[in-house]
DNA sequence: AAATTGATTCAT
DNA sequence: TGAATCAATTTT
């Protein structure tokens, strides 16, 4: 953003779109959370129904229940007892597409972050994974189902003086059904993407 | 390479 | 009701 104009949400329809298309859309983008916000460095698609490795394919349950409802909500898990991973619906309300964000570069707020994150030895170590990204943005189970295009506190925005200059992808990050599919899509040159990498990223 | 940690889901 | 799984992180 510049100094004189404030973050606008992004609207509905930025967000109605395939999870493939949508996970490359967002890289470069700006993520607003309650403690600071941060550039959108890394993220992953997830198909829904068709897509093995979705938490979607099995059907709704109650903990996937966001992912089927109307895009540009953000869906919040928990997870091996102690994490929380954050996603923005995708697609068509129905459907249950979605994308992970799995690593930002701090923006604001850092002063912040770094006290929930003693942990991290140097900046790019704050957010450079997906549940890195929420415990520094403070981002919780309370805030599964949030209306990205509603909310004050948890949106996303873009920033008009910055515009990535390129994209790669790669398989994707600690699943073992569909590896083959290239989801996984990041800022190569950047310092914040997450530590862990597949064999082709 | 291993420990941590508990909700979720599917199979009895 | 039980057991395996888990879209991860930290520490060794």
């Amino acid at each position: 953003m510049t100094a004189n104009s404030l973050p606008k949400p992004l609207d509905r329809s930025a967000y109605a779109m395939e999870s493939t298309k949508l996970a490359v859309s967002l890289l470069g983008k700006v993520l607003v959370g309650p403690n600071g916000s941060g550039y959108i460095v890394e993220t992953e698609a997830y198909g829904g129904g068709k897509d093995p490795a979705s938490h979607g394919s099995r059907g709704m349950t109650p903990r996937t229940e966001v992912m089927f409802g109307p895009p540009g909500h953000l869906y919040v898990y928990f997870t091996y007892g102690m994490h929380y991973c954050a996603n923005v619906v995708s697609g068509k309300d129905g459907e249950s597409s979605a994308v992970l964000l799995r690593a930002i570069q701090p923006l604001t707020g850092i002063k912040k972050i770094q006290k929930l994150r003693p942990g991290a030895k140097s900046e790019k170590d704050l957010c450079n994974g997906p549940a890195k990204l929420t415990q520094a943005l403070g981002i919780g189970k309370k805030h599964n189902g949030t209306d990205l295009t509603r909310s004050s506190v948890l949106f996303i925005y873009e920033d008009e003086g910055f515009k990535p200059p390129k994209y790669a992808r790669s398989s994707r990050i600690g699943i073992s059904k569909a590896t083959d599919l290239q989801w996984r899509f990041y800022l190569p040159d950047n310092p914040n993407v997450s530590r862990y990498r597949t064999s082709d990223g």
